[in-house]
DNA sequence: TATTGTTATACTCTATAACTATA
DNA sequence: TATAGTTATAGAGTATAACAATA
């Protein structure tokens, strides 16, 4: 019988703070997107186009560690709701290029603007040293790890390659 | 056509950051909790089992957030394993006490140190002063946003309850 | 009639593998 | 034969709702 109760940990140490409220934020930022009628994966699909235009799904795909076939759903929902093309290379007809339409502009600055709400609302109870002071921390631990900078680990399958 | 690169956010802010190293972060452990054939979702249960003992499924549902229909399916995989126990409350046969067994000491301990350790792996860049920073930084976003400490958010659907 | 726990069902997300077209 | 993209299929995880036992 192993009835006396005991503590949990406390208090915790870094990596569980950062995975409870990395899931946190993440639901947070999930509900406040969906007001844009967007899952956290097509924004960060589509903001991947936005900033490199013109890449293959393929090299899409291995930018983002996920394999094709997902792709192919994610890029038809942006483009049924004519926010990104797909331009056949003449000089390679397997590949698609993708890129943003001029319709995606609109939604890509309401992206960044709820982007930054939500960035306020985690961050509300630090003051501006603090906040610099977190982002320093945290994008050292990132790079440890070998993160891609702006890219959201969690669309890959398998881990990142390590850092040297 | 909207063909000119653009720059992601540089440097991002600190909820991109916190929602990225905490899919890192749940990943890793997920991994590291795989070689001793348990899910986060046990973990986190058998852990809090283990704190309080003899609660009842619908209170522990109720404390993670979960429908009781899916405690049942975990409390089963713990029970099989012969980590947990039903005991029926003879005062009212409705309720069944979960408690640990005997048989889940080891298993714990082990966790306790698969835990230290991947809190070690995620914050080596870090030192001991940088470690205690970042802990009182998160520690008051946790708090600020109502979090329950030691309870992963990840069980629940729902947001948890505002802190006033 | 209300509550605890369980079972049945359906839905979402995602990976794997088969397939088409181009090279 | 190899590659880019697509489609088909299956599996994991989870919520909802119906159900059984007990109060």
């Amino acid at each position: 019988m192993n009835d006396q109760s005991r503590e949990l940990p406390h208090p915790p140490g870094c990596s569980f703070l950062l995975t409870a409220l990395g899931t946190h934020s993440a639901t947070r930022f999930a509900e406040r997107v969906a007001e844009l009628d967007l899952t956290p994966p097509q924004v960060g699909l589509l903001r991947l186009i936005a900033a490199s235009p013109g890449q293959s799904q393929h090299a899409v795909a291995q930018v983002l560690g996920l394999p094709p076939s997902r792709l192919v759903g994610l890029v038809d929902a942006l483009a049924d709701r004519g926010l990104v093309e797909r331009r056949r290379n003449p000089e390679d007809r397997r590949l698609h290029a993708l890129h943003t339409t001029d319709a995606a502009e609109a939604l890509l600055a309401r992206i960044a603007t709820v982007g930054r709400e939500h960035d306020d609302a985690i961050c509300r109870s630090l003051d501006a040293d603090e906040r610099a002071q977190l982002r320093t921390l945290l994008a050292r631990i990132a790079d440890d790890h070998g993160l891609t900078p702006g890219v959201h680990p969690g669309y890959r399958q398998l881990p990142p390659p390590r850092a040297g």
